[in-house]
DNA sequence: GTTTTTATTTATCATCTGATAAACTGCACC
DNA sequence: GGTGCAGTTTATCAGATGATAAATAAAAAC
């Protein structure tokens, strides 16, 4: 039999643990990590002193949620996908938003996301760098062949290039933020919002450059 | 003497009440609602139990922040500007978003917004239900005269329109998120992300209409 | 089947935290 | 300058909360 998942009584200590970090990342989602270590054990069904076999505080409880939420949410092969250039660049940004927003688009993602940022968690920061890094950047680049302007090399990236692209990615995350954290009823055909931003993202592109161009 | 404005030890209550509304708002932004009454008392230099006097429980001190952050932000003399089609629409938009940026973009409401969103409160949604209608369905609208689409009355606002809003707004909105609560570096041009946001919106508008029609 | 091991629970602690009551003190008024 | 009112502090409570130790019970070992 499979000790596991069991849903007896006794479990073994993996089995236990992984159950708890899952019931952890679900109860703090919901409730902000100032959520009490009794209330978190009742919704799982144990008692609390319990919790302390496994996490030897409550902190370490916290960042063992971190962990699991925030690593290994974007997965490489889509930063590679995004600079195949033999597709579309409409194409690919949509693929890659969403791919992404599959991965992290999630109730529980999004608002321990949003806690731990209120925080002040190093992890936020962290994470904002590799989004800024693996997919804003490679964004830029893609935009730069796509328009016919010089390589990177040549001119690197500006900050209007980059905020250009803030503000479509923000503008879907945001999307995510009404839905996860405000709860309020938005479209649900998310594709077709990210084909359309993808779109104006690039058009945008296209008129900026004959007011300003990048040099 | 004014007694309102006074740092000796004995305050008029009106001033007392004033000095812990303020520092309690600048406290939670911080610190979230979990922040504890002894530690604001600290902060603020006056006994915990002062703050009883003032406010029968820090439920009801905490409802007075948002009261106090969430009314008479939105001027309707904004909402007003934006439709007066004397002025270019592009101004219009970089008009309205600055002057709402400078009432709301600011580290504690926003950080006071997400706080108060994420633990359910009733005020957020009113909030977006208040944006949708006095901000992003006038910005509808104007679109539909700027294009010449047909009006609102023959034609109401549909889901797709409002999402193309909603990405700018969400967009320029992020931006303000990642400077107050991801404490990022971001570029402090704002003036100018607003400007190359609303082009962007209005030429994606320009290219959706191609895709499909509104009809 | 008895013993051993260990997952889980019960009981409990020390501290924290929102809240209250009584004591204290600065200021106005006469 | 004494008297009373009102703003503030000191002392304290009751319940909550993270954490620990001992008791219990279910499974494994022999």
């Amino acid at each position: 039999m499979n000790k596991t998942i069991n849903n007896s009584r006794r479990l073994s200590p993996e089995g236990r643990e992984k159950q708890i970090l899952e019931g952890a990342i679900s109860f703090f989602a919901e409730k902000g990590f100032s959520g009490k270590t009794r209330e978190l054990a009742l919704q799982l069904g144990i008692t609390q002193p319990l919790l302390y076999r496994y996490f030897p505080t409550k902190r370490s409880l916290i960042e063992k949620v971190f962990e699991e939420v925030y690593i290994n949410k974007l997965d490489p092969a889509w930063s590679a996908a995004l600079t195949d250039r033999s597709q579309p660049l409409h194409k690919r940004l949509c693929d890659f938003y969403c791919n992404y927003s599959e991965a992290t688009y999630h109730s529980e993602w999004i608002r321990i996301y949003m806690f731990s940022a209120l925080m002040d968690e190093p992890l936020n920061k962290h994470y904002i760098r590799l989004v800024e890094e693996k997919i804003l950047k490679p964004i830029c680049s893609e935009l730069r062949d796509y328009w016919d302007l010089p390589n990177l090399d040549i001119a690197p990236i500006n900050q209007i290039e980059l905020d250009h692209i803030w503000v479509m990615h923000g503008g879907l995350f945001y999307h995510a933020i009404r839905k996860h954290i405000y709860r309020s009823r938005v479209s649900d055909n998310f594709k077709a919002i990210v084909s359309r931003a993808t779109t104006t993202m690039l058009e945008g592109s296209k008129a900026l450059q004959s007011q300003r161009s990048i040099k």
